[in-house]
RNA sequence: GCCGCUGUGGCUCAGAGGUAGAGCAGCUCACUCGUAAUGAGCAGGUCGUGAGUUCGAUUCUCACCAGCGGCUCCA
C-alpha cells in the first residue's frame, strides 16, 4: 500500500478527490459544466460552470454528498476512447469545455477517461482504484477563475478542497493552517503596528509606522554598506520621467499597463506626458551616458534604493507582498561580455548573503525564467540574442550547479531572469530576489564604451536586486519570525521596566545611557503591575525586557528576560549594553 | 479588472426594519506593586461612503471605497 508520504500518491489521492467532488456537484446539480479539475500542493479544486453561485451552505451540501459517495466504496475504472468516440460521449453529456480540451490534445495522446459509477470524466490519470480511501476532506473556499486562466474567457467558479487518508491528518493540516493565520504578515504587521493602510490613501500604498520604518532603514542602511564595500556607486534619480524615456525603452509599449501616466490620457500618446517610473533601469542608463566610458571604466555598477510605481489591477494587491509603490534594493551592472560571468556571480553571490543575513535563506527555490518565441509581442529583440541571453545564464547556473526549474514565457520584456522564489506562511510562492541579463537595452540607449581597438561597443546589462523589495522582504521576516525580528533589525531592541514609580528616573536614565551606547531602548513607566508590562512586552514580540525595582537599583544591575533564552536573572547593566551590542554587531538570526 | 465573501467606537466581536452593546485599549482616581492582564469610574460610534425602497434603514436594494480568498500578472 503507498504511502501518503510519497507525492505521486499524493498526488493521485487528491486527484481522485477532485472527481469525487465532481461528481457530487454533478449528482446535485446536474445542469453543471465540468472544467478542469487537478491536484495541487496541498489538496485539489475543480472548475465549474454553474449559473447560481455556489454559497458556503451549497458547500456543506457538497461535502455531505462527497462523504456518500465515498461510503459508497465506488470504483473507478479507466478507459480509453478515440477522438471522434471521446467528442461524442462528452457531446452527448453536455461537456463542451471538455469537448475543447479534447480538440486540443495533440494528434497521438492516447485519450482517457475514468468512470467512477455514474459519474464519467476526461482524464489522463492516475487515480485510485476506489473512493473509499478518501476519508477525510474539506472544501476550503470558492473562487472566480476565467476558463484557461484567461481573463478573455468566462470566469469559472473554482471550488478547492484539501483531502487525506485519515481524519487526523485532516485536523493537523487544519491547525497549522490556523497557525499560519496567525503569522499572516497582513495580520500580524498590522496589529504590532509595523505598517496600517487608510481608504484615504488607496490600496496597494501602506504607511509604514515608526516600527516597520526603522527595520526598513536597518535594512537599507546595511544593504547600502554592503553594496558600498562590493565595488557599487549610488546613484540618486527621479521618480518620474517624460514618456520620450519610456519609448527608448520600450516601457511604453511593453509595460504601459503597469505604469501611472500623469495628465491626460487620452493626449498621452501624442503629446509629451510625465510617468512615474515602475522600473529604474532607464534612469540609471542616463547617468551612464553622461560621459564616453572606456573598457577602462568597466564594470560599473550602480545602485540606489529606488522607489517604483506600479499599476497594478485593483484585485492584485496584497499586504506588503504586492504594492502599488514599493521600494527595492535596485541595481545595474554595465559590463563587458567578459565580465558577465562574473558579474552575474557576484550579484547571486550578494543576494545569496542578504538572504543569509536576515535568515531567508532556507525554503528558497530558483526558477529560470525564458522567454517564449511564439509570443513577439511580449519581447523585444532578436531571437539570436535571446539564445545568447539565455545561453550565457544558463552556463552560469550549470557551473555553479544550481538547481533551477524554468519559468517558460516568464522572462522581463528585455531579458532572461534568474528568480529566487520564496513561499510565505500559507505556501503561495513569491519572487524575492531576481538578477536579469539584458542584451537589448544597451542598444536601445546608444550606451557604448571604445574597446581596447578604439571600436565602438555595446556593454551588457544585469538588472538585479539584493535584497530584494523591502516591503515585501519585510513581510517574509514578519513571517519567519512571528513578528519577533532578529535583535539587529528590531525597532526597539529592550524594553526597561521599572517596578514602581520610584524607580522612573533612574529607568530613564539608564535607558539614555543605553541610548548613547546605541541601543533602541524604551521605558515602560506606567503606573501598572510588572506583571502587565511583562505581558504586553511579550505580545509585542521584544526580544528583551529589563526589569528594574529596588534590587538593581541598588546593585546597578538589571533583571533581564530573554524572548529566546528566558529568564537570566540579574546582570550587571554594562554586561547587559555588551551583550545585546555583539548580539547586534554579529547581525544574529535566530 | 473579473468572481466570491466581508466592512458596527483605536482593536476583537455581539445585535436588530423603529435611530446600538461587550471585552481590550484610552482617560481619571485609588493601589506603589518583583516576572504573561489590580480595582473603580469616565469618555468614545451620524453602524465604510453615496443614492434608492420605506412612514422610518445602520439593518433591504444598487453603486462606489476599502479588506480578505482566488484568477491573471509580478518585486
Amino acid at each position: 500500500m503507498p504511502h501518503f508520504s510519497d507525492e505521486l500518491y499524493r498526488k493521485t489521492f487528491h486527484h481522485t478527490s477532485a472527481h469525487i467532488l465532481a461528481h457530487a456537484v454533478k449528482r446535485l446539480y446536474p445542469s453543471v459544466k465540468l472544467a478542469i479539475g487537478p491536484a495541487i500542493e496541498d489538496g485539489f479544486y475543480y472548475d465549474f460552470d454553474h449559473d447560481d453561485t455556489f454559497s458556503p451552505e451549497d458547500l456543506i451540501k457538497i461535502e455531505d454528498e462527497m462523504q456518500q459517495i465515498v461510503k459508497e466504496k465506488i470504483p473507478l475504472e479507466r478507459f480509453e476512447l478515440s477522438r471522434q468516440e471521446a467528442r461524442a460521449l462528452m457531446d452527448e453529456k453536455g461537456e463542451t469545455y471538455k469537448i475543447e480540451l479534447i480538440d486540443d490534445l495533440p494528434d497521438d495522446t492516447i485519450i482517457s477517461f475514468y468512470r467512477q459509477g455514474d459519474f464519467v470524466d476526461l482524464c489522463s490519470g492516475p487515480h485510485l482504484a476506489s473512493t473509499e480511501p478518501v476519508k477525510a476532506f474539506k472544501l476550503t473556499h470558492t473562487a472566480g477563475a476565467y476558463w484557461r486562466g484567461n481573463e478573455k474567457n468566462k470566469m469559472l467558479q473554482r471550488i478547492y478542497g484539501v483531502s487525506f487518508p485519515d481524519k487526523k491528518q485532516l485536523k493537523i493540516y487544519l491547525e497549522q493552517l490556523e497557525e499560519a493565520r496567525k503569522r499572516d504578515h497582513n495580520k500580524l504587521g498590522r496589529e504590532l503596528g509595523f505598517f496600517t493602510t487608510t481608504e484615504y490613501i488607496g490600496q496597494g500604498l501602506p504607511i509604514m509606522l515608526p516600527k516597520g520604518a526603522r527595520v526598513l532603514q536597518q535594512l537599507q542602511r546595511f544593504v547600502e554598506d554592503e553594496e558600498e564595500k562590493r565595488g557599487y556607486q549610488l546613484t540618486k534619480t527621479p521618480l518620474m520621467a517624460k514618456s520620450d524615456l519610456y519609448k527608448i525603452s520600450g516601457h511604453w509599449y511593453h509595460y504601459r499597463d503597469g505604469m501611472f501616466i500623469l495628465g491626460d490620457q487620452e493626449q498621452a500618446d501624442t503629446e509629451e506626458v510625465l510617468a512615474l517610473r515602475p522600473m529604474t533601469c532607464p534612469f540609471q542608463f542616463q547617468a551612464y551616458l553622461t560621459r564616453t566610458r572606456s573598457y577602462r571604466d568597466l564594470p560599473i555598477r550602480y545602485a540606489e534604493t529606488s522607489t517604483l510605481f506600479r499599476n497594478e489591477a485593483s484585485g492584485e494587491m496584497h499586504g506588503l507582498i504586492r504594492l502599488r509603490q514599493f521600494t527595492i534594493s535596485e541595481g545595474h551592472i554595465i559590463c563587458a561580455p567578459e565580465h558577465l560571468e562574473s558579474e552575474f556571480k557576484d550579484s547571486l553571490d550578494l543576494a545569496s548573503f542578504m538572504l543569509k543575513s536576515i535568515g531567508l535563506d532556507e525554503d528558497i527555490s530558483y526558477r529560470f525564467s525564458t522567454w517564449d518565441p511564439n509570443n513577439r509581442e511580449k519581447f523585444i529583440g532578436a531571437a539570436e540574442q535571446w539564445d545568447l541571453a539565455q545561453n550565457a545564464m544558463q552556463g552560469i547556473l550549470k557551473d555553479l550547479s544550481i538547481p533551477y526549474k524554468v519559468g517558460f514565457g516568464e522572462a522581463a520584456f528585455y531579458g532572461p531572469k534568474l528568480d529566487i522564489q520564496i513561499k510565505n506562511v500559507f505556501g503561495k510562492e513569491d519572487t524575492l530576489i531576481t538578477i536579469q541579463i539584458d542584451f537589448q537595452l544597451a542598444e536601445r540607449f546608444q550606451m557604448t564604451y571604445i574597446d581596447r581597438d578604439g571600436s565602438k561597443q555595446h556593454p551588457m546589462i544585469i538588472h538585479r536586486t539584493s535584497i530584494g523589495c523591502y516591503e515585501r522582504t519585510l513581510a517574509l521576516l514578519i513571517e519567519k519570525y512571528s513578528g519577533a525580528l532578529p535583535l539587529w533589525m528590531a525597532s526597539e531592541h529592550a524594553r526597561l521596566l521599572p517596578i514602581a514609580e520610584r524607580h522612573f528616573d533612574d529607568a530613564q536614565k539608564l535607558a539614555d545611557q543605553m541610548r548613547q551606547a546605541g541601543l533602541r531602548v524604551t521605558v515602560d513607566d506606567r503606573n501598572e503591575k510588572i506583571g502587565k508590562k511583562i505581558r504586553e512586552g511579550q505580545m509585542d514580540k521584544l526580544q528583551y525586557m529589563f526589569i528594574l525595582g529596588d534590587r538593581e537599583v541598588t546593585e546597578n544591575s538589571l533583571s533581564v528576560r530573554s524572548r529566546l533564552d528566558g529568564d537570566l536573572g540579574s546582570l550587571s547593566v554594562d554586561s547587559v549594553v555588551e551583550r545585546l551590542k555583539r548580539e547586534i554587531d554579529e547581525k544574529r538570526v535566530r
